[in-house]
DNA sequence: TCGGAAATGTTTTTT
DNA sequence: ACATTTCCGA
């Protein structure tokens, strides 16, 4: 008899499931099932005999892994699930280094380095070397370590790599490998690893150490990786070693939704799998469960453009469904206007949810017109991405004090808060301790603990003294109380919490709450039962070792709130959305200026707009403007070459003005300023910018002449802070204050409740004016 | 040694 | 446009 949970599947992934032992690589479409195809799988093999203590589960995004493992525990119920380790490479990796961190020398509470940590301390080394770090930049720095690691290449071979090195002459910029050496010890002597050590780290231990080689090969009998194709070679030689005894290894990916080459991703891995193992089984998955007949057509013949792939076609039983709409807008703002118009639209008209609506672009940077487009319209939503949580600077800042409590051989979080709040150890005071930890080579930390003895004197020692006293009665109690009563403590010592609390300019309240946030999450660590087996330990390094490897994506899991979702299309890999706004499709900005100079590159351009395409079940909405800033001036933007792709009879391009491509951006281009003209005469008026900043765009006209505002405007200064209200909230007779007409009275209301039309009195700005309050910015005065 | 003004850089994409 | 760094005067 077939277990029920096999009924829902088809007969491929049937297959794909019921195979256990042996190599096995599934290539999976957009919207095949994959997901389901794994959880099933990790739920068969534990109905066959497997112990769930012997499976690793491998994810590429925090949220792909808690996704797995809630549905594993659905199908299996009971609580054997949580014995399962699924997670990112990142995290799990993370684990195991922290109980083997010591064979490699690491302390194992070692610190975990974000990406800005790193290059924090990259900068260090470029000036402590007296070179220049406008010529070294460490951003360029880190991406050569970073790839460097990726590929398993150490400080000495990279120093000794000819073809590296060769690289690096051609680039003039000769001391990376001298600054990666240096960085490596300087790390080391920090105990601390940056995102890339985990991997590379983990890769130095099983090959070092056969013992532990072995431990874990025998604990790790089945191995599932989820998007293989986004591997890179540390990742891989990884897995094979781990897998090579058992070699029970599931590998599951597309090469088309390939997009982390960037990262050190190499699709070369899905291509070497079949020949690594004898025997490999391979299962296709080709029915896509998600889309619509348009929305697959257009992107099947979207990829066909790319050269080279793995066979297969995929297909579906949907219904065809609406045509893709194409829309060009004149600007970025019009483009979110339009966007938040249209979710407005959608929602009255086909009954959808907030949650519904996906935003999707290219960059971080594009977010913010929606925002405001959507805020204006009074439509809840949530950015994911972009600055996370935990890098905001008061974040840092009291993380850095958890940091030294628990390893007092970060320097990098020392330096951050030696000084904050003021406590007089000042720039000399640090440089003093540096050039004495080098000398006698030593730990900043020991510096400060040993300060009389190295002639630190009155205020100054004193100062230093407190500080260390601090930190030791922080360690004190690490022991006997859990992650959240240590953070309490040291908001209270340290007086950051009342400080913060006193300060009420309204950056010092959101830092406030900031810190109560994190506060709140810390308890909220402590309080829940960790999932992960064997770690119940509700310690401070406990959390801190999690806690650096979760995104903005992770924060708050209110999955289930009705918003609209914003986010790059990166971050909506693996993800699907009733209806998409694909945004920004204009060249040299996807695809992206930088991504077009070899195929190689402009494939994977293609494959991220083929991933975004598939993110759509019913309705796909592809936008773009034929202007938008960038660097704080205007340039014009030709549509995206990826448009000119897609077959014709599944786009609908009557909302785009009849001609949607290259029908502008040629000619005289007057018509441009109609919006943007405010902005460049501010601009103007301060100061004549530079140049053309950006010299790509033929049209670029930073240049002209500031143009005069169309209408003469009232000169009303809005009160500092303004923020429109709602609409849906105002009423007449309120007083309200308008960004340009100032302060006036609502004498009374109109329109329809998603488009009301407000008449109100200004009397400084013009007398009486009807004004759509859907397009107007009002803040209410007085209700 | 500090705070504020001016200059300069920043933009792919993420763990 | 915005954030961060540098510069400058007190």
């Amino acid at each position: 008899m077939k277990p029920n949970y096999l009924d829902e599947l088809n007969e491929r992934q049937q297959e794909a499931v019921m195979h256990i032992n042996g190599p096995l690589m599934i290539i999976a479409g957009a919207g095949s099932g994959k997901t389901k195809v794994l959880t099933t799988r990790i739920a068969h093999l534990m109905r066959h005999g497997v112990d769930a203590f012997n499976i690793l589960s491998l994810t590429f995004t925090n949220k792909a892994a808690r996704e797995m493992k809630e549905r594993v525990e659905k199908i299996l119920g009971g609580n054997e699930a949580r014995n399962l380790y699924i997670g990112t490479f990142h995290s799990v990796f993370a684990r195991l280094l922290r109980a083997e961190a010591h064979r490699l020398g690491y302390p194992n509470d070692f610190t975990i380095y974000d990406t800005d940590d790193a290059k924090s301390v990259l900068k260090t080394i470029i000036n402590e070397q007296n070179l220049d770090d406008k010529h070294y930049k460490p951003n360029f720095v880190y991406n050569r370590i970073s790839a460097a690691k990726n590929s398993l290449m150490g400080p000495e071979e990279y120093q000794h790599d000819n073809f590296v090195q060769q690289e690096d002459m051609r680039a003039n910029r000769p001391m990376i490998g001298k600054i990666y050496d240096m960085y490596a010890k300087r790390c080391f002597k920090n105990g601390a690893m940056d995102f890339d050590d985990l991997l590379y780290k983990m890769y130095i231990l099983l090959k070092q150490f056969p013992e532990t080689l072995h431990k874990y090969q025998h604990k790790f009998k089945y191995i599932m990786i989820d998007e293989y194709q986004d591997t890179n070679p540390a990742q891989y030689e990884i897995i094979k070693l781990l897998g090579s005894v058992h070699e029970n290894i599931c590998v599951v990916g597309d090469d088309a939704q390939s997009i982390y080459s960037f990262r050190g991703a190499t699709i070369e891995n899905i291509l070497q799998f079949e020949k690594d193992y004898d025997d490999v089984h391979v299962v296709k998955l080709e029915q896509n469960y998600r889309s619509t007949k348009s929305i697959l057509n257009v992107a099947n013949e979207v990829i066909a453009h790319n050269k080279g792939q793995i066979e297969k076609a995929l297909w579906t039983n949907n219904m065809e469904g609406e045509k893709i709409k194409l829309v060009r807008t004149m600007t970025d703002n019009e483009e979110g206007k339009y966007v938040a118009d249209t979710i407005a639209e959608q929602k009255l008209r086909n009954h959808y949810d907030n949650r519904d609506f996906a935003i999707l672009y290219r960059t971080n940077a594009q977010s913010r017109s929606f925002e405001e487009s959507l805020r204006r319209k009074g439509i809840p939503y949530r950015i994911y991405g972009g600055i996370s949580f935990y890098q905001r600077k008061e974040i840092k800042d009291f993380l850095a004090y958890l940091r030294i409590t628990i390893n007092t051989r970060d320097e990098e979080s020392l330096k951050r808060i030696i000084n904050y709040p003021v406590r007089g150890i000042g720039k000399t005071t640090i440089e003093k301790a540096v050039v004495i930890s080098n000398e006698q080579n030593i730990t900043f930390w020991e510096v400060l603990e040993r300060g009389r003895e190295f002639g630190f004197k009155g205020g100054t020692l004193e100062a230093v003294e407190g500080f260390v006293t601090m930190i030791k009665s922080f360690q004190a109690i690490l022991e006997k109380h859990n992650a959240y009563d240590v953070a309490v403590q040291v908001g209270k010592s340290t007086n950051i919490v009342k400080e913060l609390f006193n300060d009420k300019t309204t950056e010092g309240l959101a830092r406030y709450e900031n810190i109560q946030e994190l506060l709140n999450s810390i308890k909220e660590f402590t309080e829940t039962p960790t999932e992960d087996g064997e770690l119940l330990d509700k310690s401070l390094g406990s959390y801190l070792q999690q806690i650096t490897l979760l995104t903005d994506a992770d924060q708050g899991n209110d999955e289930n709130s009705d918003v609209v979702k914003l986010m790059t299309i990166h971050a909506a890999k693996g993800l699907e959305f009733p209806v998409v706004f694909s945004v920004g499709l204009e060249e040299n900005l996807f695809p992206s200026t930088l991504s077009i100079n070899t195929r190689e590159e402009l494939e994977e351009e293609r494959r991220l707009f083929y991933v975004v395409i598939t993110r759509a079940k019913a309705r796909l909405w592809l936008t773009y403007a034929s202007s938008r800033y960038r660097f704080g001036s205007l340039v014009n933007n030709e549509p995206s070459r990826f448009l000119e792709e897609m077959p014709e009879q599944f786009i609908d391009r009557s909302y785009a003005g009849g001609n949607a491509i290259r029908g502008f951006g040629g000619g005289g281009g007057g018509g441009l300023w109609n919006n943007g003209g405010n902005n460049m005469f501010d601009r103007m008026q301060k100061k004549a910018p530079a140049g053309p900043a950006a010299g790509s765009s033929a049209s670029s006209s930073s240049a002209r002449p500031a143009p005069k505002p169309a209408a003469p405007v009232g000169n009303h200064v809005p009160t500092p802070g303004f923020a429109p209200d709602d609409p849906a909230t105002m009423e007449a007779g309120m007083e309200v204050e308008h960004q340009k007409f100032g302060f006036g009275t609502i004498l009374s209301m109109e329109g329809a409740p998603n488009n009301r039309i407000a008449t109100v009195v200004f009397p400084k700005g013009g007398g009486e004016k009807k004004i759509m309050l859907n397009y107007a910015r009002l803040m209410i005065v007085k209700k």
